[in-house]
RNA sequence: GGAGAAAUGGCAGAGUGGUCGAUUGCGGCGGUCUUGAAAACCGUUGUCCGGGCGACUGGACCGGGGGUUCGAAUCCCUCUUUCUCCGCCA
C-alpha cells in the first residue's frame, strides 16, 4: 500500500511512475485525494465538537463534585443533539476512511527508476548470466521420465493420496529433497541469516500484511472452519513477525530466512507447459527476508542477488538473471529479479527465484517501523525477499542436465548432503 | 473437550464511574557529580490521526468489537488470548 502523504504531496509522480507497470492511476490517484480531503475535514469538525463535549462532561463532574445538581442538570440540557450530530460525523469519517482505504489499496507499488517499461517477460533485462549448457547424450529425456524411471518422484500416488500437482518424493527423490533444504539452510546461515521454523498456515491479519489478502484470496488454500490459509510462501510468517513492529536503526537490516512446504492453488493455470515439476500445489522452498533501513535497501537487493546466486553456482547450473519490466512485476514489488536455470531436456529456462525489494509498500501494510537514533520520529522499513531456493525446478533441472546412460550425477557439494553420488 | 481466573505503557505492577494517557518501581534516554566508571541525585520517557510556517494545539487508544452514561481502564454484552484444575494426547 503507497502511503497517502506520498500521494497527496506528489500525485503527478506517482501517475508518472506507475505509467511503467501499464497503469493509468489518473482516476484512482483523483479519488484517493478526494477522499483524503474529505476525511480530514470530517475529522477536523468531528474532533471540535467531540472537545466540546468532553469539556462539558468535565464541567458536570466538577458541579457534580460541589453538589451543585441542579446547574448539573442544566448543563446536560443539549448535550443529546451533539451526541447525535457528533456520531454522525464519526459514521461517515469511519465511512469515508474506508473507502480511501479501499481505494489506496488498488494501487500496486512504484517501480524503481531502474525498472523497464514493457508489457511481458520479452521486455525483461538479462542482467547475467553464468554456468555452461550441457550437452546431452542421444537417448536424453525430460525429468518427468527420468523420477519414474528410476522410480525417486511419484505423481500417480500423489493423486491417490490427495489429487494432482502434489508429488510423493520416495527413496532418494525424498533425500535430495532433504539434502537440498539443508543445503539452502547451510548456505543462508552462512550468510548471516537467522533460521526461523514459522507456522505454516497464518490468520487473516498474517494475509492482508503481506499483500496475500484480499485480493489473491482465490491462490490460496482456506482451512475455513479456523479461518486460517496455508502460506503460499515462507515470506507471509517470516515477514509478519515485523508486523506492528518498531525496530530501532540499530537493528537493521535483520536477516531471517525459512525453510517451508509452500501451497498453491493456481486455479486455472495448468497446461502442457506446467508438466511434471514445473508447477505444483505442493512444494518446498527455503525463503530469505530482509527488513532494511530505506537508505540501504538496494544494498540488501544485490546482498540477496549475490547470495542466491551462489547457490547456483555450487550447483553448477547454467543460470541467467533478469530485471523484471514494469509489466511483469507483481504488484507489490519495486524492483524484482528473477533467476532461471536452464532446462536441458526441455529446453527451457524455469524460474527458480524472485527475489525482489518492496520498499515500504509492504511495511506501510505491515507497520513495520523503525526509529532512528534519538529521533522521536518513527519511519517505515523497506522489506525484502527472495526464494533461496525454490525445490522443484531446481529439482528438474537437476536431474535433466545431469543424466547419463549410467545414471543422475549428483553436484560435488551436494554429495555431503545426498550421501550418494549417482541416482541410478 | 469440561470448570474457574485473568488480560493496563518496553517489563513489573496500582488503579472499580468524574482533569486517568493513567500512581509507583525497573529498564531506556539526557544531565549533575567523577580522571573514567559505578553509586547517588535531578529531569525525561507510548502509538496513531487531525489543525498550525512554528511555538503549540484538538481527537483516539488500558486484549478486539459493541453497549449503558453528561462522563468508562473502571459497569454490561460478545469475541480472542493466557493461566490454573480435570479429561484426552504426539
Amino acid at each position: 500500500m503507497l502511503t497517502i502523504n506520498l500521494i497527496r504531496e506528489q500525485p503527478s509522480f506517482v501517475i508518472e511512475r506507475l505509467k511503467i507497470k501499464n497503469l493509468d492511476a489518473t482516476e484512482t490517484v483523483k479519488h484517493v485525494l478526494e477522499l483524503d480531503q474529505r476525511r480530514r475535514e470530517l475529522q477536523a469538525e468531528s474532533d471540535s465538537i467531540q472537545a466540546e463535549l468532553n469539556s462539558l462532561s468535565r464541567e458536570i463532574g466538577a458541579m457534580m463534585k460541589q453538589g451543585k445538581k441542579d446547574e448539573a442538570d442544566a448543563a446536560r440540557q443539549g448535550i443529546g443533539a451533539m451526541k447525535e450530530k457528533q456520531k454522525q460525523l464519526a459514521d461517515t469519517l469511519e465511512e469515508v476512511t474506508a473507502r480511501m482505504q479501499e481505494e489506496l489499496v488498488k494501487l500496486p507499488n512504484l517501480p524503481h527508476q531502474l525498472v523497464a517499461p514493457g508489457t511481458s517477460a520479452d521486455d525483461n533485462v538479462v542482467v547475467r548470466s553464468g554456468g555452461v549448457k550441457p550437452e546431452l547424450y542421444a537417448g536424453a529425456v525430460a525429468h518427468w521420465d527420468l523420477i519414474k524411471r528410476y522410480d525417486i518422484i511419484d505423481f500417480e500416488l500423489g493423486i491417490k493420496i490427495t489429487g494432482a500437482g502434489f508429488p510423493v518424493y520416495k527413496g532418494k527423490g525424498a533425500r535430495l529433497q532433504r539434502a537440498l533444504v539443508n543445503f539452502f539452510l547451510n548456505e543462508g546461515e552462512k550468510a548471516g541469516y537467522r533460521e526461523i521454523e514459522p507456522p505454516i498456515v497464518v490468520n487473516e491479519d498474517s494475509g492482508f500484511g503481506t499483500g496475500q489478502l484480499p485480493d489473491k484470496e482465490g491462490q490460496m488454500y482456506h482451512v475455513g472452519i479456523d479461518n486460517l490459509y496455508l502460506i503460499p510462501t515462507a515470506e507471509v510468517p517470516i515477514t509478519n513477525i515485523y508486523r506492528d513492529v518498531i525496530l530501532d536503526a540499530d537493528d537493521l537490516p535483520v536477516r531471517n530466512m525459512g525453510y517451508t512446504p509452500c501451497f498453491r492453488r493456481e486455479a486455472g493455470s495448468w497446461g502442457a507447459h506446467v508438466r511434471g515439476l514445473n508447477r505444483l500445489h505442493q512444494f518446498d522452498k527455503v525463503e530469505i527476508v530482509q527488513i532494511a533501513h530505506p537508505d540501504r535497501s538496494y544494498e540488501a537487493l544485490e546482498e540477496m542477488v549475490a547470495h542466491v546466486e551462489s547457490l547456483l553456482v555450487k550447483l553448477e547450473l547454467p543460470y541467467r538473471i533478469v530485471r523484471l519490466c514494469g509489466g511483469d512485476m507483481s504488484f507489490t514489488s519495486a524492483m524484482t529479479y528473477d533467476f532461471e536455470v536452464w532446462s536441458a531436456a526441455q529446453q527451457r529456462w524455469l524460474e527458480v527465484s524472485s527475489t525482489s525489494n518492496f520498499e515500504a509498500f509492504q511495511a506501510n501494510r505491515l507497520k513495520c517501523r523503525f526509529r532512528e537514533k534519538g529521533a522521536r520520529q518513527t519511519t517505515l522499513c523497506h522489506t525484502l525477499n527472495g526464494s533461496a531456493l525454490a525445490l522443484p525446478r531446481i529439482v528438474a533441472a537437476l536431474l535433466e542436465n545431469n543424466q547419463t546412460p549410467d545414471g543422475i550425477m549428483i553436484p560435488p557439494v551436494l554429495v555431503p548432503y545426498t550421501g550418494f553420488d549417482v541416482i541410478s
